[in-house]
DNA sequence: GACAAATTTGCACAAATATGCAAATATAAG
DNA sequence: CTTATATTTGCATATTTGTGCAAATTTGTC
């Protein structure tokens, strides 16, 4: 059980974590309009082949969401679904000072 | 510069993104006190030099702090810093959204 | 100084990964 | 039907990565 939701998170972590792939999704991130594949794979000068298989690892990790329209592919990204993962960590992580009780489901506030 | 702020980021987010280190670092979220690699190395059942060297790229990531205590090594969470980390991704791809929200906990977001 | 414990490093190796090119596929347009 | 455009897939390849074992290193204990 536990193991299978370290997996996915580590492997969610794993599709954001290469320069490329993170350079789409901040590609989809800054444009209001999703975009097709020949236009995102301009911004990490790769071949489209290239982009297609990155855009492909993001869907399988539920990072982005593709709609067939006539023979492009648009892309948009799965905005809260990612930040709430992403958030889930950092909560995670953080609620891990001393003396939290481990099924506490509280928001730490931020520590700055 | 931009990229280079991405590449660190990529860097981070694929330090994280490995079973074992992801392990290493709910091992080290769950247990109140920091640990020695030795200790650390059994939640993962590997090696204990494939545990240094975990540790060391999570290190050199920022993700885990380093005290020498006799022959041992005391590693300890960065828990703000890399929560902080996360949530500012988060943040940002959350951000690009038109309306923001879906969330149970809402966090204001950071100005874009 | 001799020995033990914790950690790092060198080495080897298998597996995964990112990449580009060319071919195949799908679909729109003429 | 033919052509053009967008995407996927097959193949080859160079690089990275995770791993274990043994040796080296560091440091505490006797």
């Amino acid at each position: 059980m536990e193991r299978i939701q370290h997996q996915a998170l580590a492997d969610l972590l794993k599709a954001l974590g290469e320069f490329n792939r993170l350079s789409l999704v901040y590609e989809l991130c800054q444009c209001d309009k999703p975009r097709n594949a020949m236009c995102l794979c301009e911004c990490c000068s790769v071949d489209a082949s290239v982009a297609s298989r990155h855009l492909k690892i993001l869907a399988e990790q539920g990072v982005v969401q593709i709609k067939k329209k006539g023979r492009e592919r648009i892309y948009s990204l799965n905005r809260s679904e990612v930040a709430n993962q992403l958030r889930s960590l950092a909560d995670q992580i953080e609620g891990c000072s001393p003396a939290v009780s481990t099924t506490t489901n509280h928001r730490p506030r931020k520590a700055i």
